[in-house]
DNA sequence: TTGTAAGCGTTATCAC
DNA sequence: GTGATAACGCTTACAA
């Protein structure tokens, strides 16, 4: 409630009442600021938001007493006449990751530093249901939406066309390159660590994979190191990937899932470097030394993982860098400026103490597949 | 920008006309569900916010028009007119904190069940003006506020009383009882630490501690390790305390510090568990063998710090709960409701493999303060 | 540069 | 239960 009145102010009371006792009320309006500056409230309206338009002299007095008054603008007033609230949503599905966070907290300071504030609302991974989200906010008012990992992209984008709010996909893959989305090229980044592992003479690997059903990007991933395999004319028998959900302890149970195979192989690639950092706890309360026995790589940078355990290969996400970019792009969007270009985020690979060559130990103790 | 008109449309346009043709619009008004409704739009807005007031058969046909036409209220509109904007703010200090980041998510889960939306901003530990904050979820007219570890609380305070919006903190201490804040004892929670140590034999200590300049949580943390040594008449040379930033390179470069002092304390005491991790990570790398050697606890539970290093002994602070509790608060006061009564959340200390006896080795070879 | 006044799309009061 | 209508506090086209 932005505004508590005293009891003499309810509807039945004219205007012209309020307009003389302010002090009954709870906070001054724009008519209280024009009134004691002595001008029109539209000139109070310009001096607030179009300052150019004003002679220095008005504005000054207008100012003086906006000061004297503590006068603050009604957003929502504001936003009904404008037709614009300076405020952006983002839809996320949680805010407990630390990616997603980390793209939440850049988009945050992206908008804010042109006056507008952001609406967070998480779906949860949809258990909320994410178009009644999406319709929550266009019916908040916002100036234009951020999408993350949108799982009805479809239904989320015509409603969104429909009420002409400007939005961006963010965490997205648009293969035809027509939607404004920016994501990250996954199928490389498992190929760069692949790549990695090949290059320092690995032959026999073991995969823990996160679940793909329904995650573009989780299958692109695996493809990646797949398809890169098959390019050095490696095949992987399917015992050898293992699906998990995401969670250090799975990490643990998949690394001694694949050791009772009975066929222990030189490299593991981990499709996230939670599952990478359960494994490499797991390798190493077993007895084996992290690279010398095994290489342990991951796919996702954790920024919290990276500072906790520093050692581990894997790719950078730059998902601040997407949250910035997806700022700018909305931005641009609402300011009817032509917005940047969207585009695939590209990934790195940080090289880390948790890969080296095989060892001869090992070659010699291996048969290769 | 919420609609979109065409040039038509303009001002000068009476509003019967665009009654009679809402096809070049671009979405519904609540005029147009009242029309082809056959009813009053005062019926469509019961029918809206208050079904119960309206009879079963003309709350379907409305119902069916709302459907038809893909009718979404207007929030500001509604804002505006209802004194009542069903958003809720919330300030932190970074999103990109795992603690902050559960709070804001159990938060936002909480008032969304009641139909909130939250608004996100960080004040990045005030360097973008904490105040001005304030002022700006005011102005876009938040029905209640949550403030968490507030650097200018009697400022912030005023000038939400000011405007009449409720508010609560968060990750707060209030000595007097008097402000609606949660928070947690910071005392106890080292206190519980070092009694734990204590408890195992321990006689020999060493402090990695935060900087606790103008943070009185961290003061009372220190106070709690500081005050119950002082309970066993053990008293800590000024050199064993190590002040720190916080990350988890600082907690290595403690560690080293504390080892170049010629004395290995038996325990070492950390005040935050990205410190304890990082001064574990050292104590390995040094060929400590924890808790063989030495052993280590942190006074602040990192959930992501606590699955990816699941052997810290440490302090679990149910920040989850606290965002419920904020959330539910926040919402009573809204709803004219007797809030739930506001508290000192009580942490819990977490055992696990990172602290033991001192052993005998230990014993024997050093020498007590 | 400034003032006048007509909206913006709802809700709430009051009469029926 | 339902309808007519006056707010809600601001922006903006247009006139001065």
């Amino acid at each position: 409630m932005l505004r508590q009145l005293t009891a003499s102010m309810a509807y039945t009371t004219k205007p012209t009442e309020n307009a003389c006792n302010m002090t009954r009320r709870a906070h001054a309006r724009i008519d209280d600021v024009a009134r004691l500056a002595g001008v029109s409230i539209a000139t109070v309206s310009r001096a607030m938001t179009k300052p150019s338009q004003v002679r220095e002299e008005t504005l000054a007095t207008v100012r003086e007493a906006v000061r004297k008054l503590g006068y603050v603008a009604h957003g929502h007033a504001r936003a009904l006449a404008s037709r614009k609230s300076r405020t952006i949503g983002a839809i996320v599905p949680t805010i407990q990751n630390s990616i997603f966070a980390e793209t939440i907290f850049a988009l945050q300071k992206t908008v804010r530093a042109e006056g507008y504030v952001l609406v967070v609302a998480c779906n949860e991974y949809d258990l909320g249901g994410e178009i009644g989200l999406v319709q929550e906010l266009i019916e908040c008012g916002v100036d234009g939406l951020v999408l993350t990992q949108s799982l009805h992209r479809a239904e989320a984008i015509s409603l969104l066309e429909r009420f002409r709010v400007p939005y961006v996909l963010t965490w997205a893959y648009d293969s035809e390159g027509h939607l404004p989305a920016v994501g990250f090229d996954h199928w490389r980044a498992s190929s760069l660590v692949t790549r990695h592992l090949l290059e320092l003479g690995h032959r026999d690997f073991a995969i823990i994979a996160t679940t793909t059903e329904g995650n573009r990007n989780a299958q692109d991933r695996l493809r990646g190191v797949i398809e890169t395999l098959q390019g050095s004319e490696i095949e992987l028998p399917g015992s050898r990937i293992v699906q998990s959900s995401f969670s250090f302890a799975e990490g643990r149970k998949a690394f001694r899932q694949i050791i009772d195979l009975g066929h222990r192989p030189t490299a593991i690639i981990c499709l996230n470097d939670t599952l990478a950092i359960g494994a490499m706890a797991q390798a190493m309360d077993m007895g084996f030394k992290v690279p010398r026995d095994i290489s342990v790589a991951g796919c996702e940078d954790l920024e919290v993982a990276a500072s906790v355990v520093p050692t581990l290969t894997t790719v950078r996400y730059p998902s601040w860098e997407m949250g910035e970019v997806a700022g700018r792009y909305l931005l641009a969007l609402i300011g009817g400026r032509s917005p940047p270009e969207t585009r695939m985020f590209q990934t790195e690979l940080v090289v880390r103490a948790s890969t080296a060559a095989p060892s001869k130990r090992m070659r010699t103790k291996r048969k290769f597949v």
